[in-house]
DNA sequence: TAGTGGTCTAGACCACCAA
DNA sequence: TGGTGGTCTAGACCACTAT
């Protein structure tokens, strides 16, 4: 039991990883209360609160509404990779970064649009798709459609010199994003555009965010299946 | 402004969140300091930090120190996703699991298991290859190296009723991790013994895991490339 | 009814940064 | 030196669950 002078949240994530690694409280069984942490930790049940919040959104304790249960997992929870979002950051690491825009489109939004971003059918909505290079080698094609209603000029940007990644962060913040990652093979049109051996898979990214309720903006990114996403944690 | 009754943190954060999507507070710019919005918002100031805690967590905004600063993220945040570690867990959710041991050796490392999990060459370790099935149909296959230093009794391990994840989710907990995400056609043996289509792509996730600076096990993981992985944040 | 986690409060101390 | 975010405290109410 460490005491430095008074105990931090941390100290008592730590000492509660601690019990758990220790197997000092069983995979699926309860832990103590809240109330009674606080006592044997000599700190305010807030700051136990706090720890278990932390560990909780960790997914070393599971943490039930009003139970008296607070259970720890047995099966062990995902770890996290991070996406870097912006082609040019990721070029930024060595390579000269070029882009080149293929369309950019107003349009009402089909059903499909509408189900892709998440706004009315026959709203309308901004089309952009565009390449990113790497040295000259075709890096990441996007597709990307766009809420206007997120700003005021919207409709006036033309993406010819920039891409909507660029102007979007300056502009639209978001709150939500959802992620999805999948492969297919290259034959459709997105392949085509890659220069791609239609036999060859393409690696597929999909990111849709919002702020609050609103949708902002839904992306596809298609990389050479040469690409990997490696991230440590 | 809501009022509810009382403001909890998350109408804290939302309105927040407001503001900031209105172009109230500009990118890069300061906003109030927490005292200031406790008393705009009529709340204590500890509703207004955790509010801002968890926008910062979201990468709406960015916190400095003690420097009066807060400021809005001009860049876009790196955002995560999530890894779901265990089969069972997905098939879990609706499906039935079923699980297949295809191979169990121990033997000595060649230099690319050496590299793959980060021992010596010729250190004895021990190859696991296994099948995890969603009602029926092949979900994943999992090429797994382990390190039986990690255990006393890791040679002891048959593997031949539960996969290996459950065995070392109870045994060698880890401090580091690092994933690996891409794809390839399914030509060669993995691909095989999915069975899928050799012309047909296949999903791949990669797994290393550390405790401190010992490998405990690195793992590959294909998936047919219906795969789809998906999170939110 | 007793106990729980979730949350808010009002007040406090700290270490630091800018002036 | 005054303001800031980071943190802790002691106490409180709520809605709920298990008994």
């Amino acid at each position: 039991m460490t005491s430095p002078s008074r105990m931090t949240f941390r100290a008592i994530n730590e000492e509660i990883t601690q019990c758990i690694g220790d197997r000092m409280w069983e995979p699926g069984g309860l832990i103590p209360s809240e109330r009674a942490l606080a006592v044997e930790f000599g700190v305010a049940r807030g700051t136990v609160n706090r720890a278990l919040q932390e560990l909780a959104r960790a997914g070393l304790v599971e943490r039930k509404r009003r139970t008296c249960t607070r259970v720890v997992l047995h099966p062990v929870r995902g770890a996290r990779i991070a996406i870097p979002l912006v082609a040019q950051e990721i070029a930024a690491s060595g390579a000269t970064y070029r882009y080149r825009l293929l369309l950019r489109a107003e349009r009402a939004a089909s059903a499909c649009d509408a189900d892709r971003l998440g706004i009315e059918p026959g709203a309308t909505l901004l089309h952009v798709r565009c390449l990113h290079y790497s040295d000259d080698r075709r890096y990441q094609l996007e597709d990307r459609l766009i809420n206007p209603a997120i700003a005021s000029d919207t409709l006036q940007e033309s993406f010819e010199k920039e891409g909507p990644n660029e102007w979007l962060v300056a502009v639209a913040p978001f709150s939500r994003a959802e992620f999805t990652l999948s492969c297919r093979l290259a034959k459709r049109r997105g392949g085509t555009l890659l220069e791609i051996d239609p036999k060859a898979p393409v690696f597929i990214g999909e990111r849709r965010t919002w702020l609050l309720a609103r949708p902002i903006t839904a992306v596809r990114m298609l990389h050479p299946h040469t690409h990997r996403l490696m991230t440590t944690l």
